[in-house]
RNA sequence: GGGCGAUUAGCUCAGUGGGAGAGCGCUUCCUUGACACGGAAGAGGUCACUGGUUCAAUCCCAGUAUCGCCCA
């Protein structure tokens, strides 16, 4: 017969020291050996799948990444060990613009341009860049311990996915949802390419404004601008057509300065006279406002600046950048005494290049665009309708914001990283869009030159992952996907897309059925991450000096729905503490005691405390069942946190030393609790910290790997008001107790000989032995004698402290609890007192303000009592 | 300029129409047989300001101030 004492054989060993990297690695290879992360198609359990944001190629993991990832692999960490069959997509995006600068980078290494290469070559070389340097972050997220399956992972350029692009191009082509035409389009002078909205980042910048007067004499007329250079580029003056001071130009000409042209005098209902003279000029080449202007009068379209933003009007700014141009340009108006103000500097709203920081420069020309109209109207209304569902629903407001107002989409680009666009021109002018299953037009047809913006491709990217357009197992078993976690900042960027694109090519079935929207990551003073200000971090740093797992943690322990995450070294540390924590209280203590897991007793078996832990345990396993289901990370982890900290190390972890010191079949009761309830608090830690709770776990259970463990299930049989309540006196006890002695300057370790008078009596009669250890008081002697007595509850301590109170620092204690305690009975008193109270506020809120009355008088009699028995001071 | 959001302990943030919470930081004591990456006890807040609704407001409403974000 086996000695209840013994632990099972198959328990390895823990080290007495939790050392994160010497657990991470390893498990991480263990887990994807053992193919845990691999998603069946053809499996009957029912789906869940996540598809990773994709990142950039180009890019590194940041802390940004690592925040979405932990809350991605907790939900689908958790799901797997609910038994659904869960994929978690990997995989990355081909970052036309990034990718392509930093290849072009280093080609300039070598003094040359991707035009040396030409096309064909430039692309051949980007491919073997990244080979050799590409996706770093893949092998970042296998140190964060993303679950992810990597037999699955796909790049936005790979053949299939560049099939669902090029399908889905022809699709809305032939739908006549793009289209190509001549518009005023963001530019990068720098990239030499269109971007579209969303890719330009406005900032408010020092510039001038500067006041131009046209023609001359009475003809004259002011115009203010921030862009002189720009003049050159006018093709008319326009003014409010019901503003008094210009009546007498509009329809006439004036004279434009440096130029030997004359422009006419406008009026348009969008200038506002009460803007600076309330005369504008007018570029419809270079503005997007002005073009608008200049197709409502049919002004001609100028274009003064070529692909580098380099003027090309004949003459003496021929050639010079804009920058260059626009002192030139003011100089030589000085000259003609054109100038009637100049204010420096003038703030105003500069946009830029989201990818290199150029200013950007609006553009005329001929592009390819998405109509967005019918494609926007169905991502809103699913939402409107309740088949996608947006958490925090708070930033519903923001994404109808964006989809209900959202212009037509720019998705050509003058590059050649990417998706050629599949359009074809013949010699005699046409034009041709070819599928994927099509023959290329023969002699004398040229492809056109441009790509697609990357986020074409990325909006596909919910079902080209899993297959689209051919009807794979896995298209049939994983689309919609569960849920998109991704930041509030990008809802347009890729929600929107992904939204667009899958109502429309998966049959008007959204590609997700929830977005959890996440915030962004900040510094310790709430102050935003970035490279110029310092303050950035990066997450392997603090990896590598506190274990990934409390990266997750402190992570997970701050996402709140749509709210930003502030992060500081200290609080990583704080949760590679409780990591120790959970790891000193599994193997320094509980294993060693011979903790495991087995049947439990029946309840009639279990002590108080027993009986108080798995009834927490159980309400804290439904608490967090709730958070999860409502992507309430910091919530669930909290919970979690005080559930091991607080309550199972803090008390039942003390109490159950009692038991285990007895021996017997007690010890071994407490033995089974202990084994049930951190077998439960490991499981339902792992989402959040995967390395941690499978080293501890398996050592407990030896348990093949909690990775594909059941998720812990709330029993509520084990729900025990009767055990809470009890504890709780307990722990009153207890912490008055020690509040005193801590008062009294008594060391902690001290033992102090004490009666607990009337202890036997009440509800605590069982726990004598608990309430003397876990205050270090010691039986009454031969010699007792009473220096002190405490009343707490229905009990008194009486305790012999030889005599060597302080009298004073105790009447200060009592006096100020008293205080409190009367202000507590005055404020009840009033309530009570207060006829439109009594008669307005519902029974038990007047019943609850009648126990805190009770309550106050209670402590009020037993201070006053307590204070009586002090002597004087 | 337009829209949205915020303002709660020293810092960063939860929270609720009816007795103000957490983490970190701070103070005091303690190397007690899991844990000093720890234990015990404790201090600290007119819940931005001004009005209003209500029996009752930190919470609801209006305004003010400051800050932040998005858009132009």
């Amino acid at each position: 017969m086996t000695s209840i004492d013994s632990r099972p054989a198959e328990q390895p060993e823990l080290p007495s020291q939790y050392v994160p990297a010497d657990v991470e690695g390893v498990l991480y290879e263990r887990w994807v050996e053992r193919g845990y992360f691999v998603a069946d198609p053809s499996s009957e359990k029912p789906p869940y799948c996540i598809v990773i944001p994709p990142p950039n190629v180009t890019g590194s993991l940041h802390l940004g990444h690592a925040f979405e990832h932990t809350l991605i692999d907790a939900l689908v960490r958790r799901r797997r060990m609910q038994g659904y069959e869960a994929l978690w997509q990997p995989g990355m995006d081909h970052a036309g613009i990034a990718t392509q600068n930093v290849v072009e980078r280093e080609l300039a290494k070598q003094g040359l341009s991707r035009h040396d290469l030409g096309r064909e070559a430039f692309v051949e070389r980007v491919w073997q860049w990244k080979a050799e340097s590409g996706g770093k972050i893949l092998g970042q997220m296998r140190r964060l311990g993303d679950g992810v399956d990597w037999s699955r992972e796909r790049f936005t350029m790979d053949e299939g996915l560049s099939k669902a692009v090029q399908t889905h191009f022809k699709r809305l082509y032939d739908d006549g949802l793009i289209y190509r035409a001549e518009r005023i389009i963001n530019w990068c002078p720098r990239c030499r390419t269109a971007l579209s909205d969303i890719e330009v980042e406005h900032t408010d910048d020092d510039g001038e404004l500067v006041s131009i007067r046209y023609g001359d004499g009475d003809e004259s007329i002011v115009v203010a601008t921030t862009r002189a250079e720009t003049m050159l580029g006018d093709t008319a003056v326009a003014v409010h057509p019901d503003d008094e001071r210009y009546r007498h130009l509009i329809g006439k000409t004036v004279t434009l300065p440096l130029t030997d042209r004359r422009i006419p005098v406008v009026a348009d209902e969008h200038v506002d006279p009460a803007f600076g003279t309330g005369a504008v000029k007018v570029t419809p080449a270079h503005d997007p406002n002005d073009f608008e202007i200049g197709q409502r009068h049919g002004l001609p379209n100028l274009t003064m600046m070529d692909e580098s933003a380099r003027v090309t009007v004949h003459g003496p700014f021929e050639g010079m950048d804009r920058y260059e141009a626009r002192p030139a340009v003011v100089a030589a108006l000085r000259a003609e005494g054109r100038i009637v103000a100049e204010k420096r500097p003038y703030v105003h709203a500069v946009g830029h290049c989201s990818r290199c920081g150029t200013t950007v420069e609006p553009r005329l020309s001929l592009q390819w665009f998405v109509n967005v109209a019918p494609l926007a109207k169905a991502a809103g209304d699913a939402v409107r309708d309740g088949r996608v569902q947006i958490h925090p629903k708070e930033l519903e407001s923001r994404y109808f914001g964006w989809v209900d107002n959202m212009h037509d989409w720019c998705i050509s680009r003058q590059l050649w990283w990417g998706h050629r666009i599949p359009v074809w021109y013949g010699p005699a002018g046409e034009v041709r869009c070819v599928g994927p299953d099509e023959e290329r037009p023969g002699d004398g047809w040229t492809q056109d030159p441009d790509v697609l913006d990357t986020w074409f491709s990325s909006g596909l990217w919910p079902f080209s992952t899993l297959g689209w357009p051919d009807k794979t197992p896995a298209l049939e078993k994983f689309y919609p996907n569960s849920v998109l976690v991704t930041g509030y900042d990008i809802l347009f960027f890729w929600v929107v897309r992904m939204m667009m694109f899958g109502l429309y090519a998966m049959d008007g079935e959204a590609p997700f059925k929830t977005v959890a929207l996440h915030g962004m990551v900040r510094d310790k003073f709430g102050k935003k991450m970035s490279k110029s200000f310092g303050n950035a971090v990066d997450p392997l740093e603090w990896m590598d000096a506190y274990g990934s797992d409390a990266l997750r943690f402190t992570l997970a322990r701050g996402a709140n729905p749509g709210t930003d995450v502030p992060i500081g070294e200290e609080w990583v540390q704080g949760s590679r503490n409780f990591c120790t924590k959970l790891w000193q209280v599994t193997g320094g203590f509980a294993l060693r005691n011979g903790a495991r897991v087995g049947e439990l007793p029946p309840a009639e078996e279990l002590s108080a405390a027993d009986r108080w832990i798995l009834s927490r345990l159980h309400a804290t396993i439904a608490e967090v069942d709730g958070y999860y289901e409502d992507y309430q990370f910091a919530k669930a982890v909290d919970a979690l946190y005080h559930f091991a900290w607080d309550e199972f190390c803090d008390w039942y972890v003390e109490l159950a030393k009692v038991p285990l010191a007895h021996g017997g079949r007690e010890a071994e009761v407490t033995r089974l609790v202990l084994g049930h309830v951190l077998d439960r608090l490991l499981r339902l830690l792992h989402p959040v910290v995967p390395f941690v709770t499978e080293a501890l776990w398996t050592a407990l259970t030896g348990g093949e790997s909690i990775v594909v463990a059941d998720w812990p299930e709330a029993e509520p049989r084990w729900s025990d008001p009767t055990a809470e309540a009890e504890v709780a006196e307990l722990q009153r006890l207890v912490t008055e107790v020690r509040r005193f002695r801590s008062d009294q300057g008594l060391k902690p370790g001290q033992r102090v000989p004490a009666r607990l008078a009337g202890l036997s009596e009440g509800a605590l009669a069982a726990h004598e032995e608990a309430v003397r250890s876990l205050t270090r008081l010691a039986a009454a002697g031969e010699e007792f004698d009473t220096s002190a007595s405490l009343p707490i509850g229905g009990v008194v301590v009486e305790l012999d402290l030889r005599g060597s109170v302080d009298f004073a620092k105790e009447r200060a204690r009592l006096e100020k609890d008293l205080a409190a305690a009367e202000t507590e009975r005055s404020k009840a008193l009033g309530k009570l007192g207060n006829e439109a109270f009594l008669g307005k506020a519902p029974p038990p809120v007047v019943e609850k303000v009648k126990a805190q009355l009770a309550s106050a008088e209670a402590d009020i009699e037993r201070i006053e009592a307590q204070l009586a028995t002090l002597p004087a001071a």
